[in-house]
DNA sequence: TCTGGGGTCCTAGGACCC
DNA sequence: TCTGGGGTCCTAGGACCC
């Protein structure tokens, strides 16, 4: 029926223009693919990476569980003594001993190696960005790409190819986008060694749902004009940004496909779940017209550690310090300052407490890091704990240049890097206000010091100095 | 389903200012 | 006198995602 013109050109929601081709593209259980990579006897196996989780022991979660280990009932965030129930260890499997598990009943449990994942991930955003003018890495496994200026909804002209694509979509015709999202999956395959599935729609939201649709190795594919069709018949939480909680709050309303979701009065749930509400409807009516965008940077990095239920209180204050330590040197390393430390801290059975303070300015200061963390701990003593957790947030990429140029750079005259690099603006910034990093000085390491000794710094080129003491 | 770790975004209330 | 409304910042919590 649409024939071969681009159906649904004029049906767009947006006037922004004619429609987008955007891929998502989704990495199978991409963990255990990357161990199956490096251990090819692991291949057709039941995998399981743990984290957490050390060979032999019982603790930690599922990270990520192969298709197979999925057949038995394992899942991921599934505690790893649960995993074992529904599939025991391979290595468990002892010949000799008739009451040890079947081996072809058994799974591999493996552990997390992450620098490991990177480096196979980084292969794959080589291809990713070699295919896309624009790309946008939600997670070391996922990504969104913007394909319209290197493909288009036209149906393909492949001659006599009497053959439907079932990865077509509704109406079967074959389009060029469903070529070069083939080409994207081929590609990853090829060239990184592992599968994905790729989703293909004219906005990130349903291209989102068609990569989650046909998965391992899938390519679902919904032009223009069928995004509506397609999402109907699905649960609601198909969609992205539907979990356990909105799904039964929907569900008591009547809503249980995300056609009832389109079908339903935008207000009506946004009475309930406010501008989400309003967005779900839209999600599900086909429409979002988001722009697809690089990530940009972090907006906050934390670090948190489960541990026994404790109320030891020596023993909270050395895991925040531990914690506290890590987050600093992680936030250095990537060169930003922070304004605002917190902390979590997690009371059985699950109360999820948050604390947090921000400072007058940012700063990059991990023996501050720990004193505010540790003042904060302070309002849990006595209490039994089972994790912990530390966050700096408010962060300030801009400045960090500053701060690691005036702390580590000896000279602040051209460097080689000034000359072909493009930091000679930075530089120039830095002179002009003469004390870049200084901030973490004059902070001061004790925050209860409330000695004068920040006289030493005139506070006229920053703001929130007279404040020092509102926090210490 | 007794629950690992790293994130994002949103909401709501209070403080404070004009 | 006792009463506005708007804006911003901060904190805490919650839902959700991978």
């Amino acid at each position: 029926m649409d024939g071969g013109t681009l159906p649904g050109a004029d049906a767009g929601d947006d006037a922004s223009g004619p429609d987008r081709v955007v891929c998502h593209v989704d990495m199978d259980c991409f963990y255990a693919s990357c161990e199956r990579l490096r251990e090819p006897d692991l291949r057709g196996e039941p995998v399981v990476v743990g984290m957490g989780y050390e060979p032999g022991e019982t603790i930690g979660a599922v990270a990520t569980a192969s298709y197979e280990a999925r057949a038995f009932g394992v899942e991921s965030a599934m505690p790893i003594s649960e995993a074992l129930e529904r599939l025991p260890r391979r290595a468990d499997a002892d010949p000799e001993d008739p009451d040890a598990p079947d081996p072809a009943e058994a799974g591999r449990y493996l552990p997390v190696d992450l620098a490991f994942y990177e480096e196979v991930a980084a292969e794959v955003k080589a291809v990713l960005h070699d295919c896309a003018d624009v790309v946008r890495e939600v997670s070391i496994d996922e990504a969104y790409l913007d394909v319209t200026d290197r493909t288009a909804w036209d149906a393909a002209a492949d001659g006599g190819d009497p053959a439907p694509s079932a990865a077509a979509g509704p109406s079967e015709v074959r389009t060029l986008a469903e070529g070069y999202a083939r080409h994207v999956g081929e590609r990853i395959e090829r060239e990184a060694g592992v599968p994905a599935s790729v989703g293909v729609a004219p906005n990130m939201s349903a291209a989102k749902v068609a990569s989650d649709a046909d998965k391992p190795d899938g390519l679902v594919v919904v032009p223009p004009g069928s995004v509506e069709t397609f999402l109907a018949p699905l649960p609601t939480a198909a969609l992205h940004g539907v979990g356990p909680v909105t799904e039964r709050a929907l569900a008591e309303r009547g809503i249980e496909t995300v056609g009832d979701v389109a079908a339903a009065d935008p207000e009506a749930l946004a009475e309930e779940f406010g501008d989400r509400g309003r967005e779900l409807v839209r999600r599900a009516r086909g429409e979002d017209d988001r722009e697809v965008t690089p990530r940009g940077l972090p907006k906050s990095l934390s670090r948190e550690s489960s541990l026994p239920r404790t109320a030891d209180g020596k023993r909270k204050r050395e895991t925040v310090s531990a914690l506290a330590a890590d987050v600093a040197r992680r936030a250095r390393e990537r060169g930003c300052l922070y304004r605002t430390i917190g902390i979590k801290a997690v009371e059985p059975p699950f109360d999820v407490n948050t604390r947090a303070r921000s400072l007058p300015g940012p700063v990059d200061d991990p023996e501050l890091v720990e004193a505010v963390a540790l003042e904060l701990l302070a309002e849990f003593d006595g209490d039994a704990v089972r994790k912990l957790g530390v966050r700096v947030s408010n962060l300030d990429f801009a400045e960090s240049d500053q701060a690691t140029l005036g702390g580590f750079e000896e000279d602040e005259g051209v460097s080689d890097e000034d000359v072909d690099g493009g930091r000679a603006g930075r530089n120039v910034r830095d002179a002009s206000d003469g004390d870049g990093g200084k901030l973490t000085d004059w902070i001061g390491d004790d925050p209860r010091d409330e000695g004068g000794a920040d006289d030493r710094v005139e506070p006229s080129d920053r703001d929130g100095q007279a404040s020092l003491d509102d926090w210490a």
